[in-house]
DNA sequence: TTGTAATATCGTAATATCAATAACCAAGGA
DNA sequence: TCCTTGGTTATTGATATTACGATATTACAA
């Protein structure tokens, strides 16, 4: 891999783990890599405040990490990209195993 | 896993991504995956002036992704531990795979 | 003394965090 | 229709953290 290509992965890879890079907003992600949710089942995983969840979500979905389907009156959100979903399964895979 | 060692996991988790998550500092973390450098061999390899590097550098040792080697004037960094390298490589895994 | 390797500090600008609060909108009574 | 509630989004402001260039410093070898 040559050191343009590399540079250039770097910045958008970066990217990708400054959005993901809070204990909240990696809670967050943990959860919706099992599958789409809604805010109030976020509201009830996580130990957050409504504003900060929603604030997340937004900059994460702003961010492209996350897509929201709209139903009636509940937004669900997804992981945006496989490649996302990987990440965060290898990242559990690597810090999470059972001793 | 239960939710309150998963929040413990994601404290841990998103301390290391918050120091990995910039372009530059993601960049030399890719470098050191592949062993231990110097700091001049990483100042070649990175676009990056010296003060950034030292500064960068210094802050991921603090924060215990890196580990130091002095040997005469020269300083060999190398990762710290064992799970931070199968962290990059399996970013490098999953967003540099060649197409 | 000059060059190489590394570290430390300072000041400014840019970002991020987080709580409080207001605003928006659709559904369901009264 | 008006009013309220639930679910969500947006804005503001205070505070903290980062980024990064400039500059100074330490240490040692040729």
């Amino acid at each position: 891999m040559n050191l343009e290509l590399m540079q250039s992965k770097c910045v958008e890879v970066s990217a990708i783990m400054k959005a993901i890079a809070h204990p909240q907003r990696l809670m967050l992600m943990c959860h919706l890599a099992e599958g789409e949710k809604n805010v109030s089942e976020l509201l009830d995983l996580c130990e957050i405040s409504q504003s900060q969840l929603s604030q997340f979500l937004n900059r994460m979905q702003r961010e492209k990490l996350l897509k929201v389907r709209r139903d009636g009156n509940f937004s669900y959100y997804s992981i945006a990209d496989k490649n996302i979903t990987k990440l965060i399964q290898s990242m559990q895979k690597i810090f999470c195993k059972e001793e």
